[in-house]
DNA sequence: CCCGACGGTTCACTATTTGAACCAGTGTTT
DNA sequence: AAACACTGGTTCAAATAGTGAACCGTCGGG
């Protein structure tokens, strides 16, 4: 791997349940030596992308993200726009919402906001969802232009549970079956115990950029409750798709 | 330099105002050949820090940067507090206000709120202030530990315009004078006809971690006016810093 | 139809990165 | 209090990864 791939796989350990870790831990983790790990650390905190707690020497993400972050949005607001939309969403089905973004070939979860009840869902910032498999990869797929899909399906689709879908046939079945109906819908096909509707949100040149889904536990959804959710995720992916292209 | 330094200066080549850059412009901006530039660029798109617009072959800031802000500003969650607070102070004042955070020795410039007049100062986003010479900095320094601002005072301090202090004692009155009334005054330390006035953000621990700034054109500020956006600046400051301590 | 941009690729050369072994400090266990 | 097991941090010869001049093909004016 490139030594910058090295170092960015570093700032990917941190998560929102551990912002903050010390040398020899981030070493291990990253499967580094601990002098090339600090080294990396070091050149990132030249530029403020790591910063150094004084008191623990701990390392956490620096105040660079943030810069670097703000220039990105303002270019492209799509989590600021969306996230009060996903919050309504959330509130009103009750359940886990969370939206991605599509980015190299995979939808990457941006923001989520997680259903009040004690039995629920939860989803992480940064995990990456496979098209296959994940109701917002079929809404996406069925959203986007004929000749990406058949790219997509091309490749070998791996397994993450035993409902996943891996033949291409059936794939494209619930790819139309999206087309027709707005929303996509997939229990299980990527966590076990997981059913989720979604829906695809587009931009300004109609191409769709990201998808909203929304989360629950099997056991809490039936047909007509599914059906509810699907029409609430298209209306709410129009209004973000619609916010995005300057309406609203 | 370090190939990741190098990397992450071709991510600060972005801005608000040229947030796409094609691959020679980049290269040539960051004093890269064109094949290091591109390979570069393809070890932070891997892991989408940089995104490449498919229709221009253009280059932009990618989705994985507001995923990783985003898990800064979970824990950390200074810009998401503050904001309000900053624009409320620039509603108030009639002047540009602008947010920093302290990182590595200076102060990054995170948020800024502009002046809805014609005649008004502008501050980028990204901008890093020296300690001395800007309102900030010297606020900055007035709630610093006083080791902290000998240390800073050993190193020799750059002259920015005609006006800038450059005596340490000069600069020592200056943060007492700050010190013993909450908010620093600076007048064109850092750039011709800027007026600032700064005020220290603390910390859980009481430490300061940034500060907030009101400026102004020279020529609109007199004395009663400097008190006034002074008292408004402290208390906006303290607001901040109940916010992020958990007060409030 | 040429010219000069552009994005992208190749490969011999070379400079940067690597990691085992080494400190020093700290807190726990014996 | 001595031994231990961690931690963060440093060094330098060996090896790997990075570099850039020269090369495509393409695009858009003049």
């Amino acid at each position: 791997m490139s030594t910058v791939g090295k170092a960015v796989s570093l700032l990917e350990l941190f998560t929102l349940h551990e912002p903050e870790i010390g040398l020899s831990e981030l070493a291990r983790r990253a499967g580094l030596d601990k002098a090339t790990a600090r080294r990396l650390l070091m050149a990132l905190a030249a530029h403020r992308l790591i910063e150094q707690e004084p008191r623990s020497r701990r390392y956490r993400l620096g105040a660079g993200l943030s810069r670097l972050a703000r220039i990105r949005d303002a270019h492209f607001p799509f989590v600021r726009l969306a996230a009060p939309v996903i919050r309504e969403l959330s509130l009103e089905t009750g359940e886990t919402v969370h939206l991605s973004e599509f980015s190299a070939g995979a939808l990457l979860t941006l923001h989520v906001e997680l259903s009040a009840k004690a039995n629920r869902v939860n989803v992480d910032v940064g995990q990456v969802l496979p098209l296959h498999g994940t109701a917002s990869g079929i809404a996406f797929l069925a959203a986007s232009r004929l000749e990406a899909v058949g790219a997509y399906l091309e490749k070998p689709l791996q397994a993450f549970t035993s409902f996943t879908m891996t033949q291409p046939d059936d794939l494209v079945k619930a790819i139309a079956l999206a087309a027709s109906r707005g929303y996509s819908r997939s229990a299980q096909g990527y966590e076990e115990g997981v059913h989720s509707i979604g829906a695809a949100i587009l931009g300004t040149d109609g191409q769709p950029i990201g998808t909203l889904a929304v989360a629950s536990p099997v056991s809490r959804v039936d047909d007509a409750t599914a059906a509810g959710q699907g029409e609430a995720a298209v209306r709410a992916a129009r209004l973000i798709s619609a916010r995005l292209t300057g309406e609203a």
